[in-house]
DNA sequence: GGTATGTTTGTAATCATTACAATTATGTTT
DNA sequence: AAACATAATTGTAATGATTACAAACATACC
């Protein structure tokens, strides 16, 4: 894997994790392959890599890394946590059809907010879904 | 349970869904408690008036009624299913110290947007996340 | 009232995630 | 470089939400 391994080691450095071989090549994983993946999908990956890696580390890992706010977990579909390693914040979309996460960057006025209605706001999570672009192109079976 | 039966009757058969006692009284429950409850929540509070009512029939009839447009799901917390019985659309917070979710009526541009970027959109959910009013208030003690 | 169909129910299965305890690796101290 | 204390990794077992399935039941229509 092509990745700035001594970039991801400062991040984890400055945020008091280990810069342990699990911890970077979850980071460089999900650096690389920006399509918010499921634990599942980054244990599946990485196990070629790491035969001996567990899927307790692949949650351990993301659920330390979210907790120092290196990462932040989706939960457009409802029925697993997808992960972003993503610095700006931005929305999402899911398509109905393929089941694809796409990154929307649209102007949001509440992005920056710190405060609503009296109650503090630490995080802000937009979910747009619907059928995808290149689905509607294909000509679009509808949903069973 | 003081409801509009009647109403909730009419809703279901609109959308070709038989009124039985169970669904009526799932409807009047979410109708009443705007709470946001779980699968589980309903099946607590409704099995005294029901006491053979089963969690599948909780789970067929909320599925049911979200693939008629009757409700809509809500997955804020990321482990589990909230449902939500509001006509009009608008957004949620959750406080991250009692976890209660709260309706956010805030101006959003996107909230009728049937299109964006190529992508059609049939559905927008936007959630807040921090700390609410009443627990700043008591003394906001950080969440472990 | 009888019948076809849709609904409810209970149990078992599935899937994602966490708990836990033993083993192993890490960074630091000597 | 060896030893130490601590933190991370691993495998297995447990949990919790949700769905699958088939039998029993109720509903609307004739």
């Amino acid at each position: 894997m092509i990745t700035n391994i001594p970039h991801f080691k400062k991040v984890l450095l400055t945020q008091g994790l280990k810069p342990t071989y699990q911890r970077l090549e979850i980071l460089a994983y999900l650096e690389k392959y920006k399509i918010h993946p499921t634990a599942e999908m980054i244990y599946h990956a990485l196990i070629r890599d790491i035969p001996t890696i567990s899927k307790t580390t692949i949650y351990n890992t993301l659920n330390a890394l979210i907790r120092k706010g290196i990462i932040h977990e989706i939960t457009i579909t409802g029925t697993e946590t997808r992960y972003d390693y993503h610095g700006i914040p931005h929305h999402h979309f899911l398509c109905n059809q393929c089941g694809k996460i796409i990154d929307i960057d649209v102007e949001c006025p509440y992005l920056a907010k710190k405060e609503l209605g009296g109650h503090r706001i630490e995080e802000l999570q937009g979910y747009f879904k619907g059928i995808c672009k290149e689905c509607l192109r294909s000509g679009h079976k509808a949903k069973v």
